[in-house]
DNA sequence: CCCGTTCCCGGGAACGGTCCCGAAAAAGTA
DNA sequence: TACTTTTTCGGGACCGTTCCCGGGAACGGG
């Protein structure tokens, strides 16, 4: 039980040769000596010898893996995502360092601190639920770091973006729902300061509008796609003097739970009250109604942005570029109440 | 836009001192005039300095980092696992560095070379669905890397342990369902070369043995828990000659879909098959019935082992050490055919 | 006034690799 | 045989820190 890591050093010395000559066996050069070459390679792997990679990237100036910051990985889109990012950094040998931030500001700025301390070749950013400034990401973006935003962009930031039709599907959503004879549709909104939450309540508001129905503040519910007030919520809604016909939740999760709580006060679903789901869980697929959803291409926006993060740190002076990956209405029973 | 990072020598020539002094101010230690702390300091912030890491992990010949492989984020058993060891990690200032094998033996064996060559001072392991043997293991814990397995542990290397109390729990679940009326119970179950599914089974076989139960080769299927084939089994299972009348799926996602199809089928749950799901996922509470599960301590199983990696960093001679996290049986509505 | 102590600071080795440069040895060429 | 070219290898600087060691200045006590 040798307590040292065995370096290149130690081979050298074992064999009478210089850690150069080492170095270049090791590394897979071809100016050396074919046998001076497995007699190394057999001695190292003898040894187990692991190649210090602090040492190479302090070196080389570059590390070989691009950080991301999301705000959970129990949240399945960014779980998703982060396949999506793993798979094109394998085919390209990249390595991802994952960080989250928990949807706190604080912890998002030591993320990038502590990401660009070691020396990451590029970053990969959804930003937290709290964050509603961005002087933390300026003056890393100005160093020169090449970095991409994905799903909950930055645009006050010159970097390449990646998003979802966010306006668009939310107003499809809604106009599906109008199509299907409800008139009081209620919509559970994020953080306004997130670019997916206002333009989906943008397109929530412009569908309402484009078909003469007028907006009630009481049916709309800001809220985050974590609360636990979900039964609270659904409380709310049903309880009101004029009740919604439709709700357009935040996330499958929460229409599901709601779907739970409004069947046990009776209220069928969609005759009464229709409802809409966001992410297309599999889960939207077994329950009862199956529930209606928006397929939010989490696997794809990953796979784009590290794409795109990618080309920017082999050609940086490369322009940003912004990415639209679409979403797609996903129609099952929870919405349909007229038989086509 | 200056290209290079700003280091401590820019530091020291633009101050006119030496790098011993600036590294002194800026690590936080007493040796220093207070004045030229400060004059260091505030340069430092105004040039957006950042130390570079690998230069000093490399010196310090630690990373303050522990590694963890795991099979896979996606699934929420491990995403939640990953939550308690981080929890521990921020506790103690330490960061957290993750590969998923992707329960590929390959792959694994891959992030294993590249977390120790990143020097990683411990390491955090759940074994992939493949790995049936320890080989590549063995020298990383001989050369004296801290490491502890969790859940998926690997019993051939005489390191720390975290585990549940699989087999208890799989002879509790299945009282529970003969206690419920239930005699042709049939069971899905893991690669046998994993411990917890080994054990999961035996739990099963001893329980139907303590209630004279004849075991039955035909209800026991041996499969995973990301299997896309459970639709078939289902069908098997419905289709049998003699049907059964409880299942013990393999998890909760599972057992949904499964309930989703019997229900398809006119099969009414728990009447004519009751059905046990295994992790507790909070889907379980909102369809219908409401799904009886095990709650497998997932967040409680990675902190307890990050907690025991970090006292085995921290002291290295410390004996190896099993530790058992209890799982619980959570009673709903899908397995209760009798009221009590 | 002298000497020991304390306070600051600089020099330089070290961490473990890579890579440039030059040199010795081997091989090819006339 | 003498010269050139190629092959193979060693020396040493360097990446950005930390930290040990030693030295000079200030200071206090006798």
């Amino acid at each position: 039980m040798d307590k040292k890591a065995v370096t290149i050093k130690d081979i050298a010395r074992m064999l009478n040769i210089s850690k150069s000559t080492v170095s270049r066996a090791l590394s897979g050069r071809s100016d050396i000596h074919p046998e001076t070459k497995t007699r190394i390679i057999q001695l190292a792997e003898q040894l187990n010898y692991e190649p210090n990679t602090l040492a190479i990237n302090l070196k080389q100036q570059k590390t070989n893996t691009i950080g991301v910051i999301i705000p959970e990985t129990i949240n399945r889109f960014f779980a998703r995502s982060v396949g999506g990012i793993q798979k094109i950094a394998d085919m390209v040998g990249m390595n991802v360092m994952i960080c989250q931030s928990n949807e706190s500001y604080m912890a998002e700025k030591n993320n990038l601190h502590s990401l660009v301390s070691s020396r990451v070749d590029g970053l990969l950013i959804s930003i937290s639920r709290e964050t509603d400034r961005y002087d933390h990401f300026k003056p890393v973006f100005e160093k020169g770091i090449p970095m991409v935003f994905f799903d909950r962009i930055c645009e006050d930031i010159n970097a390449s973006q990646v998003f979802t039709d966010n306006f668009e599907i939310a107003f499809e959503g809604t106009e599906h729902l109008i199509s299907q004879g409800c008139r009081r549709i209620a919509v559970m909104v994020g953080q306004q300061h997130l670019h997916t939450s206002r333009n989906r309540l943008r397109g929530y508001l412009e569908a309402l509008k484009r078909n003469n129905i007028p907006v009630l503040e009481s049916l709309i519910i800001h809220t985050h796609y974590s609360s636990n007030k979900i039964d609270e919520y659904t409380r709310y809604l049903i309880n009101l003097p004029q009740r919604p016909d439709a709700v357009f939740a935040i996330n499958d999760y929460t229409a599901i739970e709601m779907m739970h709580i409004m069947k046990k006060s009776g209220i069928r679903i969609p005759e009464d009250i229709a409802v809409l789901g966001f992410n297309n869980e599999n889960m939207g697929r077994f329950v009862d109604p199956p529930l209606s959803s928006i397929d939010h291409p989490a696997h794809d926006m990953g796979a784009a942005a590290a794409e795109i993060l990618i080309n920017h740190i082999r050609h940086p002076d490369l322009k940003p570029e912004n990415r639209l990956i679409k979403s797609k209405l996903i129609i099952r029973e929870s919405t349909l109440r007229k038989n086509p």
